[in-house]
RNA sequence: GGGCGCUUAGCUCAGUUGGUUAGAGCAGCUGGCUUACAACCAGCAGGUCGGGGGUUCGAGUCCCUCAGCGCCCA
């Protein structure tokens, strides 16, 4: 028995799930249940880095259901003696928050515009958007996070996380700012962070670079319009960027164009001299074979233009127009001003139109469908633009920081393993660097200057650099070391940088922002790395990679040991949930109706990495379950009437010492199933033995625990009885916290999650036990139960004679449960017969 | 097009290195107010383990192949 009992337990009458979670989610809260012990040494610590939250998006069961996975975990390692640094974080920072406030407030962001600080916005937004300064802006970003944080913590509380809530952080705050800027900055000296002007896939709408990461394909209707470039036919989906045309290419294995490589054609409505050249991406089934590369149409143009050193004839501006001037080489033509200034749509049905009435355009336009590169929140197809952005090196260009990379994949324990493979698919298939600045307003800024020169223009291979000790910075309002103020961009003075950096290029940190890495040096020797990250399915190209990525460079090390992968949460119909398809669903209506525990319950019971459905069904169970070890808590608590339970010396009858054994068999198992990150393993098995131990031995010793007899066997029955419960709240306490805690606390002092996870010595020498006496037991009682149902007779029914007949073995198990199976059976006479065959022979006594 | 996962009872799912008669819950059916529990309990019935082939004394499990579903990446 633990040995903080406190004698007598107090049960209440009638025992009920209601309120549960709110009573004691304040009570953790109060006695600091999951508080860090920062004075614990590494070797006691268990760090575990969760993924921030996007507190913009909805609260959905997704959330719920990884969350949960993982809580499991970390409550076992706790019980099992971990210090547990469990820190939650928010991700504030970016482009969903910008949106959700723009929407919420009825704003936009004009960074042209002094900051106003008597600014409120509108109690109710507009129809039009207000035009508000970058620090207004910013501020109503902060405003809406903060409201977003208290609903997810709310949230988090009721469902029970055990997450120390005083290390708190957001992505946003100054302590991840720092962080960040930090980290940049030493990838900046180290050469792994650099600028580049380069064509850039861009987003029109959001106005901001994205990267590779961010992109998606989607299949999109589209039409191969067949060009005649003097004798030449090309097709292309695009003819609105003829202008931007800068050659034609063909397979140089096509004997169909072999003699016109070298030579050149001209464009038609333009007449622009382009050479014809060969390549091996250009496809020979496609179309005619032979296609323009335009600068630039898509990322295989880029390609083309790199490597075959091609002019560069740019012809979209960033916010997805035609410019107005012609690029150099083509002429101010009426084909021109057809399109100069227009949308790409109003050009491309101007090019058709011009291109039909000249006979340039062969047949009519054939309609196809093709994949298209979008920006993963993005509404209109991506452009390729040139620009000047930062790249964080990343192994896409560079064959032996992508071994390193692949090498920490291989390090990392990944469970599922077969996860691993996503990752290796993901550093294998990556083609460019890791494009971090973004060009939006609510993000970590680049914390770099650039120096002009006495013509005002900035020079970009010379940044400067701000001391680590005055970080985060905001380069467009703090001044860099050696200059004033007034000499902001003044000639020969100096310009912030007006980016901020990418979402990742700050999540990416999370280990080094909870560890307190450079701000506290004794926390961070204590908990990275970490050892455990828990995640979603979506984001190991992301994210983990991401975070794979910085701690690879800064610190030559994984960022943790050990990797849990989620499933995705599939609405009642088994489809993915998802904003775009509108099924997601909140998880609050559930736990009001279930209870929290009931909705862990469901949760984990999805497998390790297993797609799981939003199923009240199971969590109609998860809710049985609850209220079953209420009830058979009271029935167990009960007996011992006012008394302490006796000690574990006291369990002698072989029943009892059966169970015990059978429980000492749970206990490992489902040690070793938390151990290789397996909860729902670990949550079925101690179910299925719960109800057993409710449906049979509970059974069996019911009249023995009520005291009808030898006191000797009735305080066996009291003490595994109560030892029992006390391993099997322990054993459920990470799956149903409320619950546990509940019955913990009607006899035990503290608290259940800090409490020893149960082991196979605490159940004494009754391990060795045979634990078929209560199989064998079971199987006759089960035998009883079955003929009474049989006769539809009550369960009071008696037995006036039960044979049962089985190999010696099985005999000496029956003898031994002799007393319990007759007191519940309500068996008068038993007879046992050797025989090699197992058989139950029951004949009921005639109704009274 | 490449990779990964899944397919087991009407439904939702377990089934750990190959090993008795393939399990659970829900739904269904039949009974029972048995002093922990009627939002409960007891019992019953229900499956050629997606199709085909192979390895083995033995395959839901391993190999090959086909089909369907889903996800990721091009």
């Amino acid at each position: 028995m633990p040995t903080d009992a406190t004698g007598a337990p107090r049960v209440p009458d009638k025992p009920t799930l209601e309120g549960m979670e709110a009573t004691w989610s304040s009570v953790w809260e109060d006695e600091g249940t999951y508080r860090f012990d920062p004075r614990a040494s590494r070797d006691q610590v268990f760090s575990i880095d969760t993924p921030p939250p996007t507190v913009s998006g909805s609260l959905h069961m997704g959330s719920v259901f990884g969350y949960v996975q993982t809580d499991a975990l970390a409550r076992y390692r706790r019980m099992r003696g971990w210090e547990l640094f469990y820190p939650m974080g928010w991700d504030d920072n970016g482009l969903p928050t910008e949106r959700r406030v723009q929407t919420y407030f009825g704003v936009r962001c004009d960074p042209s515009l002094p900051y106003d600080p008597d600014f409120e916005p509108p109690a109710n937004p507009g129809k039009e958007d207000i035009a508000v300064s970058r620090p207004n802006f910013i501020a109503l970003c902060h405003q809406l996070t903060a409201e977003d944080e208290r609903a997810f913590e709310e949230l988090w509380r009721t469902v029970g996380l055990s997450v120390d809530w005083t290390r708190s952080y957001a992505t946003i705050d100054d302590r991840s700012r720092r962080a960040s800027q930090r980290m940049f900055l030493r990838n900046l000296a180290r050469d792994e962070a650099y600028s580049a002007e380069a064509p850039t896939l861009w987003d029109v709408d959001y106005q901001t670079a994205v990267a590779q990461a961010e992109m998606e394909d989607r299949e999109r209707p589209g039409a191969y319009h067949r060009l005649r470039f003097d004798d030449i036919e090309i097709d292309t989906t695009r003819p609105e960027l003829l202008a931007a045309c800068v050659a034609l290419v063909a397979h140089p294995d096509d004997q169909r164009y072999a003699a016109r490589f070298g030579t050149s054609v001209r464009t038609p409505l333009f007449g622009v001299e382009v050479p014809i050249v060969a390549h091996e991406l250009a496809d020979p089934e496609k179309g005619s074979g032979i296609a323009m590369i335009c600068t630039f149409g898509d990322v295989t143009d880029v390609v083309w233009w790199r490597e075959l050193h091609l002019p560069t004839r740019s012809i979209i501006t960033r916010a997805g127009r035609i410019v107005e001037s012609p690029p150099a080489g083509v002429p101010d033509s009426p084909a021109w001003r057809a399109i100069a200034g227009s949308t790409i749509k109003a050009a491309q049905r101007a090019m058709v139109d011009l291109l039909t009435e000249s006979g340039d355009l062969i047949g009519e336009p054939r309609a196809i469908t093709h994949p298209v590169k979008f920006y993963e929140r993005g509404e209109r197809p991506l452009e390729i633009v040139t620009s000047r952005q930062w790249y964080i090196r990343n192994g896409g260009r560079d064959a032996p920081l992508r071994e390193d990379l692949l090498r920490r994949g291989q390090e990392l324990a990944w469970h599922p393993p077969f996860m691993h493979v996503r990752y290796e698919n993901w550093v294998n298939g990556l083609n460019s660097d890791w494009l971090v600045s973004r060009q939006r307003y609510f993000g970590v800024p680049v914390p770099v200057w650039y120096p002009l020169g006495a013509d005002g223009e900035p020079d970009h291979a010379h940044p400067i650099v701000p001391d680590e000790a005055m970080l985060p910075i905001d380069p467009t309002t703090d001044v860099p070391p050696g200059y004033v103020a007034a000499q902001r961009n003044a000639p020969s003075g100096f310009v912030g940088d007006p980016d901020v950096m990418d979402t990742w290029a700050t999540s990416s940190l999370t280990p080094q922002i909870a560890c307190g890495w450079e701000d506290d040096p004794g926390l961070f020797a204590a908990t990275f790395p970490m050892d455990l990250r828990p995640q979603g399915p979506e984001i190991i190209r992301t994210w983990l990679f991401s975070t794979i990525l910085r701690a690879h460079l800064e610190h030559d090390a994984l960022p943790w040991h050990d990797t849990t992968l989620n499933g995705w949460v599939l609405d009642p119909d088994r489809k993915k949930m998802a904003k775009s398809r509108g099924n997601v669903v909140t998880p609050m209506p559930f736990i009001v109706e279930f209870g929290a525990d009931a909705v862990r319950y469901w949760a984990c019971n999805g497998r390790p990495g297993t797609d799981t459905a939003v199923d009240t069904g199971v969590m109609k169970i998860g809710r049985r379950l609850a209220i079953k070890i209420l009830n058979a808590s009271k029935f167990a608590l009960g007996r011992l009437g006012e008394r302490a339970a006796p000690g574990t010396d006291a369990v002698t009858d072989p029943v009892d010492r059966a169970l015990l054994a059978q429980l000492a068999g749970v206990v490992t198992q489902a040690t070793a199933a938390f151990e290789e990150f397996d909860y729902a393993r670990a949550q079925e098995m101690t179910e299925a033995f719960f109800w057993s131990f409710c449906d049979d031995y509970v059974e069996l010793v019911k009249t023995r625990a009520y005291g009808e007899g030898d006191p000797a066997a009735a305080d066996s029955a009291r003490a595994a009885l109560a030892l029992a419960l006390s391993v099997q709240l322990r054993l459920f306490a990470p799956f149903l916290p409320f619950v546990t805690e509940e019955v913990w606390r009607w006899w035990q002092l503290g608290s259940v999650h800090r409490a020893a996870w149960p082991s196979v010595d605490e159940l004494g020498d009754h391990a060795g036990e045979d634990p078929a006496v209560l199989t064998v037991a079971a199987d006759v009682l089960g035998a009883i139960r079955r003929a009474k149902t049989t006769e539809k007779r009550s369960m009071r029914a008696k037995v006036r004679s039960l044979t049962v007949s089985g190999p010696a073995a099985v005999l000496r198990a029956v003898a031994a449960a002799q007393g319990d199976l007759s007191d519940a059976g309500g068996v008068e006479e038993l007879r046992m017969v050797e025989a090699g065959e197992f058989a139950v022979a029951v004949a009921l006594a005639d109704e009274a």
